[in-house]
RNA sequence: GGAGGGAUGGCCGAGCGGUCGAAGGCGGCGGUCUUGAAAACCGUUAGCGGGGAAACUCGCUCCUGGGUUCGAAUCCCAGUCCCUCCGCCA
């Protein structure tokens, strides 16, 4: 959500701001500026009803006491109790109304942020390592993984359909060695803690990330009367873990790490990465979440992306960090930075993080707040969130870069000590 | 799934439908006493939104949402969460 205040005083910056993003939306802003107008209108008039009707209550308590008549007195409170209930009826159909345009409303680009169409706009900031030189042609993960027993499609659309799979021996040991090797990375070195949430989550919970209402057909509902979805990421548990709270300012900025299952429906992504564990409706993720303070947020952004960059470099992988112009950013996002690592089936870079700095959006959308000193008036946080790294492409992409011209697949020197020091996995007996 | 009990300020805990935003205690803060500290004693101490330069002032807030009433922490309905017992279960 954004800042109401900027709203009613600098209504073009954030038209124009907006605009950046390429979602098109100049006439919804007028319409939730004049909601917002009348609901400032309504307020005051109601609450003068409200003190009036307070006023002669307390004129009935006393005459009463006194043994005074209160016929004409309890009339006029009927007439102040009607008329609060009109004004209040129609504060509520504005507020109703403004309040579904403002959750609608994507974030503001940050000024630092280029102004752009497409991921084509993007920015390169750095680079790590090089894509590896094959002596051999190398295979795609899609047919490297299958041929060692590892990873099986088939199997996957067997018992969930299209865009599940089902890793076995040493791949599923290879997807628990990476979570271990992250959460131990960004919990002992990085002084994240650890948390493991539900993965299911409420309404409430999705508005507050900006997933909802917008986004609802990404996600999984729960069949049934239950107001649960599966989580498309940990961002959304982790980032509501303090809604509705006031923190201790001196406390900031709180870092959290989660691993978790995702679940996306990625509807509208038909016909694309159809093949390969690219894109699927269930994947592993570690998830990293601060909250910071406003003067600290930047300064947090930058600490968090390269802390999900520690990851692929220990990993032995080469990436590169990208800068996302505002027509690629996510809804919530006010700056991103995308780690795109190297996969030589694609011959090309592709994501596999986004670390972004929502500055109060979510925040807002959450009422989660803090006070500067542990004293005085609360202020809304920043949230920030980053992939540390998603376990199913940082797989892919080990299988695919790792891979030998025998076919077998070296394990990363630091994923060993999580596979029982297996160094290789092999295409006999893996 | 069945049967009960509960939710009040930072915490504990009172609260006949009418100056109740709420007794009392603890904790916190300030002070007296003391070389210093403790103890004792005195005072003070909820949040949110709006208006005002300020003193101050208005509204909302006793789990949430409805309802009854001139007036609700208090009465009625629905829901959420927590606790105990039974059943079931990893």
């Amino acid at each position: 959500m954004l800042d109401p205040t900027l709203l009613r005083t600098r209504l073009d910056e954030v038209r124009a701001g907006l605009a950046t993003r390429g979602d098109g939306l100049g006439g919804d802003l007028d319409r939730l500026v004049a909601l917002d107008a009348e609901r400032r209108a309504i307020l005051p008039v109601l609450e003068s009803a409200r003190h009036a009707r307070k006023d002669v209550g307390e004129r009935i308590a006393r005459a009463r006491r006194g043994g005074e008549p209160v016929e004409a007195l309890v009339k006029a409170g009927q007439e102040h109790a009607a008329a609060i209930k009109e004004h209040e009826s129609r504060l509520e159909t504005v507020e109703a109304e403004r309040r579904e345009w403002a959750l609608k409303l994507p974030n503001l680009p940050h000024a630092s942020v280029p102004v752009g169409r497409s991921e084509a706009d993007n920015v390169e900031v750095r680079r790590h390592g090089a894509p590896p030189e094959f002596d051999f042609a190398p295979r795609p993960h899609w047919e490297i993984g299958p041929a060692l027993g590892i990873l099986d499609f088939e199997r996957g659309a067997r018992l969930a359909g299209a865009r599940f799979a089902v890793l076995t021996g040493a791949g599923a040991r290879l997807a628990r060695a990476l979570i271990n090797f992250m959460l131990d990375l960004h919990t002992g070195e990085h002084g994240y803690t650890e948390v493991e949430p539900p993965f299911l989550a409420s309404t409430d919970a999705l508005t507050g990330t900006g997933n909802l209402p917008k986004f609802e057909d990404d996600l999984f509902k729960v069949a049934g009367e239950w107001d649960l979805y599966l989580i498309p990421t940990a961002e959304v548990p982790l980032c509501n873990l303090h809604r509705g709270e006031i923190l201790d300012g001196r406390e900031l900025p709180v870092w959290y790490v989660a691993y978790t299952p995702c679940f996306r429906s990625e509807a509208g992504s038909y016909g694309k990465d159809v093949r390969g564990l690219i894109r699927q409706h269930q994947f592993d993720k570690v998830e990293l979440v601060a909250y910071a303070a406003p003067d600290t947020s930047w300064d947090v952004h930058e600490a968090l992306t390269r802390h999900a960059e520690e990851v692929l470099k220990r990993l032995g992988l080469p990436y590169r960090t990208m800068l996302l112009c505002t027509g690629d950013m996510g809804f919530a996002a006010s700056k991103t930075y995308d780690l795109e690592v190297w996969l030589p089936s694609y011959e090309a870079y592709r994501e596999i993080s986004s670390c972004s700095n929502t500055e109060a959006f979510q925040a807002r959308r959450a009422g989660i707040r803090f006070r500067p000193d542990g004293r005085g008036k609360p202020e809304h946080v920043h949230t920030l969130n980053g992939s540390g790294v998603a376990v199913g492409r940082a797989l892919v992409a080990i299988l695919e870069n790792y891979q030998q011209r025998d076919g077998s697949v070296v394990i990363p020197a630091v994923l060993r000590p999580y596979m029982r020091g297996l160094e290789a996995i092999e295409p006999a007996g893996g």
